[in-house]
DNA sequence: GTAGATTCACAGTG
DNA sequence: CCACTGTGAATCTA
């Protein structure tokens, strides 16, 4: 804990004095916030999706009523007012894309939690036969869907997606089928692992898990369209194109450029729907609004790497039309970020006009199209956000708020920043930077410590390692670090196990990896988020803090109640579902996929003096993060720790959220309500309206 | 040890 | 049913 500062002017954290700082006590609860700094005055929110005109509709090529007048000019999404606006603030439109079915979309969301999954799946809406068009089967794609197979059932229906939320989706509908893809990803992934190598089935758990949901008609926004595809905000972020796919996004799953064939005056021609700019080309400018792409076709023959001139077909002719009609064309970004270069993440980054095209030599004497595009004005910048982070990464010099480089001094292995970029606060109240949990030494809640037996690394499938058979045989987390399923318990490997410090079965034991900030919020106190983009399933940061003997916890009712920074697995928790169908899996049955998550033991930490980044963490009612049990061995006994998971994918500077539940003794309590409760803030739809 | 190159098995749409 | 579009992960190489 000793301060590394150094030559640093700014003293470490532990030398605060206290009588300068504020008791802030972190309200706890959500809003996105928006930073701002030098370089990128606010963003304006003259948001893609409205408020419209009245009168305003969006284009369809294949709806007589509509023409392409609508999209003459920047006109059309003219802001109505400039005001300061969080990213990630845009509501989706208003559903008049699916004409007057604006009820019945409305009522058939009412059983989706925050999570976009459906608790009363039974009432799903009914698709009609036609996702049953006959799927090609390719021979590894060979699945049953058990317990519904030959009952006319629509797999959709397992997650709760209607006819017409396939073909027009809403916020929720979009979280519900990404999250769907990745609980499947993840855990056709971990099957793979866990096959010995040389029989390996699936290579492409992406490709596998994409193509179930497209054929099992889990997808939305199939209806295809120009501009907008609701649900889908300005800088949501994705890890596989097979995700643009089933969200809607852009159809291609290889191509860059996305077209459909409309009707014109006189002839069909192509239009430009989205691009993908995956960063191979130059495309690079200072100016963030601006894109040079280039087009498509020309490399044949990748061996010999020949190359020849591209021709004005497919992809570049949509482009070149869609630039004569002056359309709005979609615009992802694939980006890939350090230190992990070789993930690569796209980003949403709104709607473009094509100015002009032109043609180019290329490096190897071929031509190619290039094609200049231009954000629509008026709608918020994923990609300069983007690259402010980046530059604050590298310790760019004169970030606004910056209150310390490392709250930590040194604790964690990555610094984690301070920030404070709106009032004079100097920063959150004192307290003591711990990295782990401490549990006292008389503590009862200790297991006999016994480790697995494996040399080197514990390898998925290998069930001689006992640390695996703890975990029913599977392996926790996929190669990369990632959580594939919720689980009562995850368990670790821990100091006694012979495997390398490296083995994968240590992912929560090993800090934080993730450039993680605290920051001052305007109404919630100070709160945390993450420089990094975040994948579903990547872990966060454990509770850190002083654990409460549950021998205690009666005598220390009172200061628990006050403490607010505690976490505690006594609370009431929402359930909500995280984890894969089984029924897309095959050979898997429902009950192989527990969503189970009752903890044996009560557990209570308190923050309050010793913690770490999670103590900053506020609730939300729709939150981004989960806490998960995880146990590994610790001088000869084993302790629980609460491990945080990120829910599902979080760009970059989103505030990190969980949902603290309620207190049993505040709901016991009903005669005062509030008792005990606070007001939530966290401006969620499903906002429960308070929380502690 | 790390960055770049190579290899391999693939899905959706026109 | 073919043509067309690279991708993501693992492995090899410099």
């Amino acid at each position: 804990m000793e301060g590394r500062l150094g030559q640093n002017s700014v003293p470490p954290s532990t030398s605060f004095d206290k009588s300068k700082i504020l008791d802030v006590k972190p309200l706890r609860s959500l809003v996105p916030v928006f930073p701002t700094s030098p370089q990128a005055p606010p963003f304006v929110c003259a948001p893609p999706f409205g408020p419209f005109p009245s009168g305003f509709s969006p284009f369809y090529p294949f709806s007589g009523s509509q023409t392409s007048s609508d999209y003459n000019g920047p006109s059309g999404t003219t802001p109505t007012g400039p005001f300061p606006a969080p990213i990630r603030s845009f509501r989706r439109p208003p559903p008049e894309f699916a004409g007057a079915s604006n009820d019945e979309t409305a009522s058939s969301m009412e059983g989706l939690n925050e999570d976009g999954f459906s608790e009363g799946k039974k009432r799903a809406l009914r698709g009609s036969s036609s996702s049953q068009k006959k799927t090609r089967r390719s021979r590894n794609t060979e699945l049953s869907l058990s317990g519904f197979k030959g009952k006319g059932f629509d797999a959709s229906a397992l997650v709760g997606i209607g006819d017409l939320q396939r073909e027009d989706g809403d916020r929720d509908i979009v979280n519900c089928v990404l999250m769907t893809f990745d609980a499947l990803r993840r855990r056709l992934s971990q099957l793979e692992d866990a096959k010995e190598s040389t029989t390996g089935i699936i290579k492409r758990a992406d490709l596998k898990a994409g193509n179930i949901l497209m054929s099992k008609g889990i997808r939305t926004n199939t209806r295809r369209r120009i501009g907008v595809v609701p649900g889908v905000e300005i800088g949501d972020i994705f890890f596989f194109r097979m995700e643009l796919c089933v969200v809607g996004l852009h159809a291609q799953s290889m191509g860059g450029i996305d077209y459909m064939i409309t009707r014109g005056d006189f002839e069909e021609e192509p239009v430009a729907l989205s691009i993908v700019s995956s960063g191979g080309y130059d495309d690079d400018t200072d100016d963030s609004d601006i894109l040079i792409y280039s087009g498509q076709g020309g490399n044949f023959n990748k061996k010999d790497m020949q190359v020849a001139d591209q021709k004005l077909e497919r992809g570049n002719l949509a482009l070149e039309r869609s630039l004569r009609r002056n359309n709005e064309v979609r615009v992802i970004r694939g980006l890939s970020y350090s230190p992990n270069s070789n993930v690569k993440v796209y980003v949403y980054d709104g709607l473009f006009r094509i100015q002009e095209s032109w043609t180019e030599r290329g490096k190897s004497g071929a031509n190619i199209f290039k094609y200049k595009l231009v954000r629509v004005p008026g709608q918020p910048s994923a990609f300069a956000l983007w690259k402010s982070v980046q530059r604050w990464k590298e310790g760019f010099p004169s970030r606004v708020g910056l209150v310390l480089p490392d709250l930590t001094s040194g604790a964690e292995s990555i610094p984690v920043t301070l920030v404070n970029d709106v009032d004079d606060e100097k920063g959150p109240a004192y307290f003591s930077y711990f990295p782990t949990v401490k549990y006292s030494k008389s503590f009862s809640l200790t297991r006999p410590s016994y480790g697995c037996n494996c040399q080197n690394a514990c390898s998925p499938g290998d069930l001689n390692c006992s640390c695996i058979r703890r975990n029913e045989g599977d392996f926790p987390y996929t190669g990369n670090g990632i959580l594939v399923s919720r689980r009562p318990m995850v368990h670790e490997c821990g100091p006694t196990c012979p495997c390398f410090p490296k083995c994968k079965n240590r992912v929560s034991q090993s800090g934080i990896k993730l450039h993680l900030e605290v920051f001052k919020t305007k109404d919630r106190g100070w709160a945390l988020r993450s420089l990094d983009p975040i994948r579903a399933g990547t872990f966060i940061c454990e509770y850190a803090g002083e654990v409460i003997d549950k021998l205690r916890v009666s005598e220390t009712r009172e200061e628990v109640q006050n403490d607010e920074y505690v976490f505690d697995t006594t609370r009431v928790y929402d359930s909500f579902k995280w984890n894969y169908e089984a029924g897309l899996v095959e050979g898997e049955s429902s009950s192989d996929c527990y969503e189970d998550y009752a903890i044996q033991d009560p557990l209570i930490i308190s923050a309050k003096n010793f913690g770490n980044v999670a103590r900053f963490m506020n609730h939300s009612c729709s939150p981004n993060v989960f806490w998960q049990p995880t146990i590994y061995e610790q001088n000869d006994q084993s302790f629980v720790h609460i491990a945080f998971f990120a829910l599902r994918h979080i760009p970059p500077m989103t505030e990190l959220t969980y949902d603290y539940g309620i207190a049993q003794s505040a709901q016991a309590e009903s005669k005062n309500p509030l008792n005990g409760k606070r007001k939530c803030l966290c401006g969620s739809l499903k906002c429960r309206g308070s929380f502690g």
